[in-house]
DNA sequence: TGCGCTGCCGTGGTCCGACCACTAGAATAC
DNA sequence: GTATTCTAGTGGTCGGACCACGGCAGCGCA
């Protein structure tokens, strides 16, 4: 019975054949899995497509934007509309999106990253391969050269950690973490650490390295589990002082009461 | 060298302001964050808050498909658009498709829900609630009386493990735990278990419960990682072969003839 | 010959206006 | 009072026109 057992109502669930949408995606999701398409591959173009399929070139529209939507797509305009190519990727903005909504808050955020990386770290260690320790060391070292240039600094430690990512040998997890880390960057983008943090940040990240590449899961969950707390500490003290509001929407929603996103 | 560093080419992340999708995207995005529109809020009618934003209807719809596939919004044929309500959600069935895309396969799937689920229960271990105790409490009983009828034993099952995802006071978390698992189920819908396994397997989601409670959160993470590396090999002996994990994965997929997508 | 500009053309992006399909509630019939 | 039907309002689909962008071939100039 359970009488209630809640609105726990399931939604945006679309059945198949019915809705046009679902058709285009489960036609070209068929196309995928029966290896027609590969990443990198180009569909035919939308009038063209949208003939073949017998529907309308606005229907498709609404079902390859629904893929694009998901990071499956990569639709250019003028050039053609491909399969992803890159990396898995949940939407990008989806979980920036999510957390506005719900209301996430900053640890929660830091919480999960800092779950996932240290998994992630530890399966490193087992797993990892000669060229994901070479490209670590590569990292570590340029992170030491960038101490002084926050900016560059930062394209190398990203870096670090998806190699991380690609060495545990996970690709959902690389793509969770990638998802939670692009959502925590949003934030973060106009904060710059200094330099004298980097120092110490490096250090950590060689201690990593240095773990995963003997191979000591152990080691290497529980320092990355350290450096990103710190991480973390680092941020929260900084965060202190939210600089002034730019006017960046160009509408005009005033009625700026309520809560703070957090995120 | 490496100035660049390669094609680590960045996509699906547009702009603001020029697309219509976006701009509509970035509208109902600030009106949320304003808290103008807050969960289970309906927005106004297609035509007319087209007509208020001044584009047309076809672009709106293209926006609100977007924020739709991102389990944002919630679009009901005959009654109108509303803000998602339910429990935040990625996508349900992007990563179903990412891993159609990209070949994942199923042990990676259940590796993925070890590890989140293990700290999801220690967590809930640690901040759960009384309300959440009950709740388990409530769900276990159920699943030994439904021992006999796998169909209701599979509703109380999830119903179960979503309780503790709700405990451990991390939305985030309990958002990807869903995404994964409901990929999962994708999978394996087909495959009814056998009742004497169900025994088995409510003694361990008591055990879990009983851990929960006493706030034992290594016990609980490690009862819920026996639990789930029973459940995968259950499967795998039912499913077919499916041979030991041997990561394969390495960093960048090339663009070869590649198949059997095995999610 | 070589380079740069310019136009064409194919592609996705936006728009319009009409009509279809579904839902919920009001009006009606029993 | 209940069941049925009608109706208004909403999202869904359509097709066809036009706009905007990007690549490329052809042209012109040096």
């Amino acid at each position: 019975m359970a009488p209630n057992g809640g609105p726990q109502g399931e939604e945006a669930m679309p059945k198949s054949d019915t809705h046009m949408t679902m058709r285009v995606v489960n036609h070209i999701r068929g196309m995928i899995e029966t290896g027609d398409l590969q990443p990198g591959d180009r569909i035919p173009p939308e009038r063209e497509f949208a003939r073949k399929l017998r529907i309308s070139r606005a229907s498709l529209r609404t079902g390859i934007g629904y893929l694009a939507a998901m990071g499956v797509m990569d639709v250019r305009h003028g050039v053609g509309t491909f399969v992803a190519n890159g990396p898995p990727e949940l939407g990008k903005s989806s979980l920036s999106l999510l957390g506005a909504l719900h209301g996430f808050q900053s640890w929660q955020m830091f919480e999960s990253r800092r779950i996932l990386e240290s998994e992630l770290a530890a399966l490193a260690a087992e797993r990892g391969r000669e060229q994901h320790f070479a490209a670590l060391s590569e990292e570590v070292a340029e992170m030491y050269a960038t101490v002084d240039n926050p900016m560059e600094y930062l394209i190398h430690d990203v870096r670090f950690h998806r190699v991380i990512a690609q060495a545990s040998g996970n690709p959902i997890l690389a793509a969770l973490m990638e998802t939670i880390t692009s959502a925590l960057y949003d934030e973060r983008r106009k904060t710059a650490e200094r330099s004298r943090d980097l120092k110490e940040s490096a250090d950590l990240h060689r201690e990593i390295f240095r773990a995963i590449r003997s191979r000591n899961a152990a080691e290497a969950r529980s320092v990355m589990e350290r450096h990103l707390t710190r991480a973390q500490s680092a941020q929260d003290l900084e965060i202190t002082s939210q600089p002034p509001p730019l006017p960046s929407a160009n509408g005009q929603p005033k009625r700026g009461r309520r809560r703070e996103p957090q995120l």
